[in-house]
RNA sequence: GCGCCGGUAGCUCAGCUGGAUAGAGCACCAGACUUCGAAUCUGGGGGUCAGGGGUUCGAAUCCCUUCCGGCGCGCCA
């Protein structure tokens, strides 16, 4: 897509007068030349009372320059006395430079929300830099249940996160669309169908998929090939029906993603490695010639004893020499390849394709894999690529505070489906990411549709509704204001911002400012329940300003004899839900105007 | 036994990659509806950041160690 570069914003300004004002300290011989600057920042200060910002620089220069803090402090401060957009400078502590900008400097980053609309908060920081996100990844051997959807939820939303930071995304979705997984769902097929032409087929065998999902399969193998599949020998009629079971589950999987409003780029078959050429021999052989693979003996595994141990020579990938534990095999005893030499293949695929930068998005069973993978992505891509593993946490299915019970050997489960049809997909993919992606988390069927504070999800959207509603009311109050949204935001864009003074709203404006900081962070820490945080804190201070209303209606957003001043304020609100909408268009949720 | 992830208010969790007096919601207590939708808001009590050591101007955050919980530990994916 092509856009043109977003306005750096308030925070990313500020940081630029700050470097400039070492430098030119640096210029003054001050600071010795050279010197490292990475480590200044400046932030918000967590007591309001110390200013607007804050930055750390005389602390963090302080050793490196041989000078004390509050030495440096002093004079950086009085380079930045001289700056356009700062009202007052004070060295405070051990050496921070507090500031406190002009009012104007909040006004027009609130004027800015309004201008750029869905676009606020928009950032360059990636440099359009390929990154590949790939999540999910689910056997395609059944429905998606309530586990697997917080991984798809969680890294699609990375993703349009990523996409919004300026980076050049992919999203992903891997088919393990091979192994023994994939034969016992064969097998469980073939007998669907025969059950399908009235054999009686007695109960599912221990090991295969019994779940009644499967009988699909037999039933379309009967309509397409009627008897004929049992005249066949089991290595013609087995592709056939691997084949077909493969595509009804995933059709079913793409489904019940797109309910949730997941929809991958592209979908990469495991399969596909081995299918046309040998991807993962080609692979390894790489590898071997760079000496990272070796045939040799593993210690028995500690821990758990595996009962059919056998000490053998076997093929072994060198993971040791970046940073792993043991070598690990790339071959079973049978000479099929493990699925870690397959995985290897595949993200050498990715890397192939131009990704220096991958995301993979795990549940936490697969935690124990992350260094060997890591090892992996070194060594095929002699250290340019870099991969982050996301390990996503168990989800805790409750109702009222009592766990719903789940029993996946009786092929009882709650799928992703019907949560999705009990609460909607909102609910889910909000709750889904306002929690790290490494904690555990409840997820209360009751709970998400209550409408009340205690539902995060119903109080960020009231948040962006109520903008909506004051809208409606300011149309009534002033016949006059422009119906269409387009000629509402033309007015509001130029609107007396400077009537604003009271402590919420300049509050507010400084939280509006603050989007495309908390944007810019969460993208480049791959965190993107920052967003869900920070917009549940927006929706605070958004209500408290209205409430304020009702004990001081000189403080309404409305009144009704003093126009300028209500539009004033309606841009204050407009520049809120901008940020709602902007904000929960990241996370894949809906942003209604009304909650009715 | 080893590795990874966790341990922050009674409960559920944040804590902006090392910043100033550790924050929010629930619960508890006390308040605010002739309202721009009270589906909301205001105030209050509540902490040995699991314990101990270290690094430095400064640690919930980084390092070491102990304890507790979860996950994993060739030929499952």
């Amino acid at each position: 897509m092509a856009t043109s570069t977003p306005p750096r914003h308030l925070f990313a300004d500020m940081h630029d007068r700050v470097i400039a004002a070492n430098q030119a300290l640096i210029a003054d011989g001050v600071l010795p030349k050279g010197i490292d600057l990475s480590r200044v920042l400046i932030e918000p200060p967590r007591d309001p009372s110390h200013g607007d910002m804050a930055t750390n620089a005389a602390m963090v220069l302080a050793k490196d320059a041989g000078k004390k803090p509050r030495e440096i402090a002093d004079a950086l401060a009085g380079k930045l006395r001289g700056d356009a957009l700062v009202e007052t400078v004070d060295v405070a502590g051990p050496g921070f430079i507090n500031l406190t900008l002009k009012p104007e400097a909040w006004l027009e980053a609130t004027r800015a929300a309004i201008v750029a609309g869905k676009d606020y908060g928009r950032s360059a920081v990636g440099k359009a830099a390929k990154v590949n996100v790939e999540y999910v990844s689910a056997n395609p051997t059944g429905p998606m249940h309530v586990g697997h959807c917080r991984g798809a939820v969680f890294g699609d939303a990375l993703a349009s996160l990523l996409a919004f930071a300026g980076f050049e995304v992919c999203r992903e979705y891997y088919i393990n669309d091979a192994g023994a997984q994939i034969e016992a769902l064969t097998q469980s097929g073939w007998l669907r169908y025969r059950e399908a032409l009235g054999e009686n087929i007695g109960a599912i065998p221990e090991g295969l998929y019994p779940g009644d999902y499967v009988k699909q399969v037999g039933e379309e193998l009967k309509v397409d090939y009627g008897a004929d599949l049992l005249k066949k020998p089991e290595s013609e009629w087995k592709p056939i029906v691997r084949e077909r079971a493969i595509n009804i589950m995933m059709a079913d999987i793409r489904n019940d993603l797109w309910s949730l409003g997941v929809v991958p780029d592209m979908f990469f078959s495991e399969a596909s490695l081995t299918e046309d050429g040998d991807k993962v021999a080609e692979t390894i052989d790489v590898l071997r010639k760079q000496g990272k693979v070796y045939e040799g003996r593993l210690p028995p595994p500690k821990g758990a004893p595996v009962d059919d141990y056998e000490d053998r020579e076997q093929t072994l990938f060198r993971s040791t020499d970046f940073g792993d534990d043991v070598d690990r095999p790339l071959k079973k005893s049978d000479g099929s390849y493990t699925y870690f030499a397959s995985d290897i293949a595949y993200h050498k695929s990715k890397i192939d394709r131009g990704f220096l930068s991958m995301i993979d998005v795990w549940g936490a069973d697969h935690g124990g894999y992350v260094k060997r993978m890591q090892a992996a992505v070194k060594a095929i891509s002699g250290g340019k690529a870099d991969l982050d593993v996301k390990i996503i946490q168990l989800v805790k299915l409750l109702r009222d505070g009592q766990p719903v019970k789940m029993s996946k050997r009786a092929g009882e489960f709650v799928t992703l489906r019907e949560v999705v049809e009990e609460v909607g997909s909102d609910a889910v993919r909000f709750m889904m990411l306002y929690r790290k992606n490494d904690a555990v988390l409840d997820f209360d069927l009751a709970r998400v549709k209550e409408q009340s504070r205690d539902n995060p999800v119903f109080y960020v959207q009231y948040g962006h509704a109520r903008g909506h509603s004051i809208f409606r009311m300011a149309g009534e109050a002033f016949p006059k204001l422009p119906e269409e949204p387009a000629d509402r935001l033309a007015l509001l864009a130029k609107a007396p911002l400077a009537r604003l003074t009271d402590a919420g709203e300049l509050s507010l404006m400084r939280k509006i400012a603050a989007f495309p900081r908390v944007v810019e962070a969460a993208a480049l820490s791959h965190e993107p329940h920052r967003i869900a945080f920070y917009l549940y804190e927006l929706a605070a201070e958004f209500h408290a300003q209205w409430t304020k209303g009702k004990d001081l209606p000189h403080l309404r957003f409305i009144i009704q004899n003093d126009e300028e001043l209500s539009v004033a304020r309606l841009a204050l609100v407009q520049s809120a839900v901008t940020v709602f909408a902007a904000g929960l268009k990241l996370l894949g949720v809906g942003a209604p105007e009304e909650m009715r």
